[in-house]
DNA sequence: CATTACAGCGTACGACATACGCAGAAGGAG
DNA sequence: CTCCTTCTGCGTATGTCGTACGCTGTAATG
């Protein structure tokens, strides 16, 4: 038999696989004392206490009581162990929208979802994404998202792109405001310390005549002390949203 | 004046100082054949080859023909090197708009002057961020961005906002494009075929009953094809304008 | 009971960042 | 000119990491 292909389309990684619950036990051999999940929870588990950077194959194992080396029976590589991370860091989508709820609530609950998410796991935006979602959470996360926009006038096409856009946001917010927790714990700063000092230094460096406008800024105060988070990402969400309304109230016209 | 402290705020590191060219060259000692522009011109030479990856202390060293240990005379680390990496990674600023150009257009510009850095150095998007822009050519970058909405009824804060919210947009679209791009090389696919294949894994795992506006977007037939990286990037862009536009007007009542 | 396939693990290897200390060069002080 | 200080470049060594390979014991099948 020359190309006899069981298998249509482009192979799905073994990772993705054990994600979705697809691999059935062999019927021989010694039972296992890890497992895919297992494992995966006991990574999650080091990555919230000490980091992503914390996260090294021998640390989990250890976590486990088991040698490094088991790890590779049930995961194919680090990489693949990111990947499962990151379905079970985000864990289950927020669900859809009560009945009655227009877009534009519905994407606010599930970007602030989102946000809240990145918050209390803030390892996940260190985890290099390499593709698009394939694992069972991450898709229900884009689920709930496509469904609040089910009802409006965009195409499939556009509401993909809308909800990029919300994620991209999320995300983008996230990684700036945990840099700055981050940053100002790794300086041994107070929280509430870091724009001032940023702002001092900027003072130091900058020439007013080469970056006036950054000089304007400087002088306004508006860095004298940290934003409140909270309304930062409010915000840029709201004026997201404002763009994408436009877009829906030239459509329904 | 009670603590007399010399230096006024916080320290300002010793990679910064370097790209600021605030470092003098000590009177005694051989005369440096290293120097630190000549180190991270290497290093990103090294990334625009083979990427970020193969950035590795002696992978530069080698490159100018030095031993290993010999580049630490002049950077502190590697955190150090990446940054000053990602300042001459953008290289200079797109230079302020010109004359009686709105601030709608002189955004655009500007988001492009990044997309496009970005297209021609993915590895920029592989730097991990740690902190808000010290360095020369990247605080340009944020001078030009903010001259274009100096005009404008927004307050200082919220022009940084503005500002953060199209970075991070244009960050994030490259983001997304660049791993389609790589991703499609690393799995050995022609380009214009991650698209279809991503939609034909995601049909043999996702359940209708169970991810159904997911499904609706797979039979759409939009993920049939690779989007057109720039109509993409339009499009998003677009509606934080509109989005930034709205609160400019609401604003300038 | 023999076979077989698999689980857990010990060892080993190559790549990496980087701490430490030595050798030699270049300018200043006598 | 000579000596001394101070800097540059670098060789060595250490600890961490991911992971390839092969051995040992175990559980179910024939």
């Amino acid at each position: 038999m020359a190309a006899r292909t069981d298998d249509d389309g482009p192979a799905i990684p073994p990772a993705i696989e054990s994600a979705w619950g697809l691999r059935e036990r062999p019927p021989k051999g010694p039972r296992p004392g890890l497992t895919v999940s297992g494992i995966v929870d006991a990574a999650v588990r080091v990555a919230d206490a000490d980091g992503l950077a914390a996260v090294s194959m021998s640390r989990v194992a250890k976590e486990l009581g088991a040698a490094t080396m088991a790890l590779y029976r049930h995961i194919g590589s680090k990489d693949e162990l990111l990947m499962l991370m990151v379905d079970t860091g985000y864990g289950p989508s927020p669900g859809p929208a009560a009945p009655g709820v227009d877009w534009r609530a519905g994407l606010t609950r599930w970007a602030w979802a989102e946000h809240d998410v990145l918050r209390r796991r803030p390892w996940l935006l260190h985890v290099p994404i390499t593709g698009p979602p394939l694992t069972p959470q991450t898709l229900g996360w884009m689920e709930d998202g496509l469904r609040c926009l089910d009802g409006t006038a965009l195409t499939e096409g556009e509401q993909m792109s809308a909800l990029l856009l919300i994620t991209g946001y999320v995300r983008s917010e996230a990684t700036l405001t945990t840099q700055i927790t981050e940053g100002s714990r790794a300086a041994g700063r107070k929280p509430g310390e870091m724009m001032p000092a940023y702002g001092r230094m900027l003072s130091r460096l900058i020439d007013p005549a080469r970056f006036p406008a950054l000089h304007r800024v400087l002088t306004s105060g508006v860095l004298n002390h940290d934003d409140d988070p909270d309304e930062e990402f409010t915000f840029g969400l709201d004026r997201i949203l404002d763009g994408i309304e436009a877009l829906i109230r030239r459509r329904a016209v």
